[in-house]
DNA sequence: TTGACAAATGCACAACTGTTCACCTATTCA
DNA sequence: TGAATAGGTGAACAGTTGTGCATTTGTCAA
């Protein structure tokens, strides 16, 4: 339910279409593509709407270059969440609630005509915020971060970027993706602390 | 695991950046995005892997057009959950094994460099294939389909495309999304038929 | 009325981007 | 030895695509 209220009927129209036409596809449309769809004579219609949806912080772009979008969806961020997210973990953060991700779900339907023909639309669906050009969730195994609240089974979501020191990062050690904090002190190498007193640290031996 | 046999390495490393710059970026990358990752004095050294990677069938284009990707996992597909799919379900298919679509995991990361900085690539984690380009999982409520072997609680692949006489289709009514099947004869109206004796068939009134 | 804004037309331009042609170097294999 | 294939350089071309400018229409509120 797109009840995002600064936005026209038009624009969420646009946005609809935009978010759809994504899903079916796997890229992004064209403002052309959009133009056909709604059988706009200039491109400068979609133009409008496009600047219109940006400038209310509905989508991102790059400019100039083709199909590059990105849907900002302020519907069911991780706000509900908020509350169990441990103090001490920055890159990291426990989502027990993120059991919603399991099953994808469709909170939009739109008709297109006849009966029986449907476009059911994922994107607002909880797993597809969460996975998609910013986070993901994953599973923890092992208790090497019981001391930074993360058990056993927890689930945790990994947003890529740029480590920097205190981070708690997933490292890939013998093949494995485990959980450590990242120290990263000026001058001194970089290395895996284990958030549990029962286990070493890790300190790299090549670069 | 990129363990498509067929692939060259650095054609894995082509098919590698691309998946990781989608998911990074949420659009895909044009030919130069990659030409300059991997320091490539000629676009064409792109081409010929691009070329490589389509007729391996790995990837799918859309020619001509920009950022239109579409990637092709042989990996792990329905394949392990084919034994579960009942006969008479055409557009819809039970799949109860899919609990796996439940968390992210990734199964293939990347060191790019630093200690503690990865980048971990989601793209092949079961739900990603589930619910992109093709399909997505839906879990089922109510009985009105237990005629044709689907019950309450169980997840079902909704495959996006127009509906044909005998399909089952997610319908839309009243605000609700239901499973029905589509009766459409020739000459006559279409109608919603419930796969189970307790519920009326649904004739639309209007169009 | 006037101003502001959404919506749309029409046209042209320039950048982005996929693609092609010619040519080169290795390596593998029969 | 010769052919096939992976991998790459260099330059140029053409279609795709985003964008800007000028103009029009309609609605709504001051």
């Amino acid at each position: 339910m797109y009840t995002m209220k600064e936005l026209t009927t038009r624009q969420i129209e646009i946005l609809d279409f935009i978010t759809n036409y994504e899903w079916r596809h796997g890229f992004w449309p064209s403002i052309r593509n959009i133009q056909m769809e709604f059988d706009y004579k200039s491109t400068n219609a979609v133009m409008g709407h496009l600047r219109a949806l940006e400038r209310k912080g509905a989508i991102e772009r790059i400019p100039g270059q083709a199909r590059t979008f990105r849907i900002n969806r302020p519907d069911k961020p991780q706000a509900s969440f908020e509350s169990e997210i441990p103090e001490n973990a920055s890159e990291v953060v426990e989502i027990p609630v993120y059991g919603a991700i399991a099953a994808g779900y469709p909170d939009r339907v739109e008709s297109s005509g006849a009966v029986g023909k449907l476009q059911v639309d994922i994107q607002n669906a909880g797993f597809t915020n969460a996975s998609r050009k910013q986070s993901f969730a994953l599973e923890v195994r092992g208790d090497s971060m019981i001391d930074a609240q993360i058990y056993d089974g927890d689930r945790v979501i990994i947003e890529p970027r740029e480590a920097r020191d205190g981070d708690i990062v997933a490292a890939l050690i013998d093949g494995e993706v485990t959980l450590k904090r990242l120290i990263q002190k000026a001058g001194e190498p970089p290395y895996l602390k284990a958030e549990n007193k029962n286990y070493p640290d890790l300190h790299p031996l090549n670069n």
